[in-house]
DNA sequence: TAAAGTGGTAACCCTGAAGTAACCTATGTC
DNA sequence: GACATAGGTTACTTCAGGGTTACCACTTTA
């Protein structure tokens, strides 16, 4: 009789978390809200080569993970704030880890491309 | 004038880091090796929903990305071995983090399918 | 009266990642 | 001579994530 499958939790909890923010957007946002809150028009200014739909989704799928909170208000027009979860809070010295490790591990890449322009 | 760009290579080094480990295997990947060099063969029995074309080409990526190294032996059958590069075991700590942080923040999950058989 | 501002939704398409199944190499063994 | 073994490759198909464009609601401003 041989084992067929993983065996480590940890793994696992490793892939949930990759589910959750392990995409080409959410870090980028969760990055930008760290900031504190922002209304949705501002984080597309901000990320201009995302479009509209997929920030909403995206923002969308980020508050189902209870990862961010979106607060509207009843105006016009409208005004949506988005903003952190403790949660989310508590993921940002591990990103921050993340960020850190590839900077000493790839100092080849000069990650140019990132810096800004204005605002 | 405003800004149009984002600033924070923060950002970006975790875009790159996301990558690189942010899918659905490789993080599984790279926990296993974190027990040691281990044959392809063995990867993919552990892993069996993994097919053998999707093992290999995410075994190929990570080690272009110098996260593991491949050691073939000239033998018939042939014989592969793989393991964690000291980059990736740089990451392992991060990993754990990552892993420690979902448990504590979703306490509902029981990740129970992530429990083993059999080896 | 028409355009601008804000935060979306609806309908559609496209691509790349992932999955399936068959095949290959070279040897040893039945 | 047929099969098993280990580590793949090749060709084909499927599907979800992301992208594009157009449109909406409601008010203020020009």
């Amino acid at each position: 009789m041989s084992r067929k499958y993983i065996d480590n939790p940890n793994a696992c909890t490793l892939v949930h978390t990759m589910n959750i923010i392990g995409n080409k957007w959410k870090p980028i946002i969760i990055y930008l809200l760290s900031n504190g809150p922002m209304r949705f028009g501002k984080l597309n200014a901000l990320v201009p080569t995302i479009s509209k739909k997929v920030l909403t989704t995206q923002l969308k799928e980020l508050e189902n993970d209870e990862l961010i909170i979106r607060k509207s208000y009843a105006e016009i027009p409208p005004r949506v704030e988005y903003s952190l979860s403790e949660k989310a809070k508590g993921l940002l010295p591990v990103l921050k880890e993340l960020s850190q490790w590839a900077e000493n591990n790839f100092p080849e890449i000069e990650f140019e491309e990132c810096r800004i322009v204005d605002l």
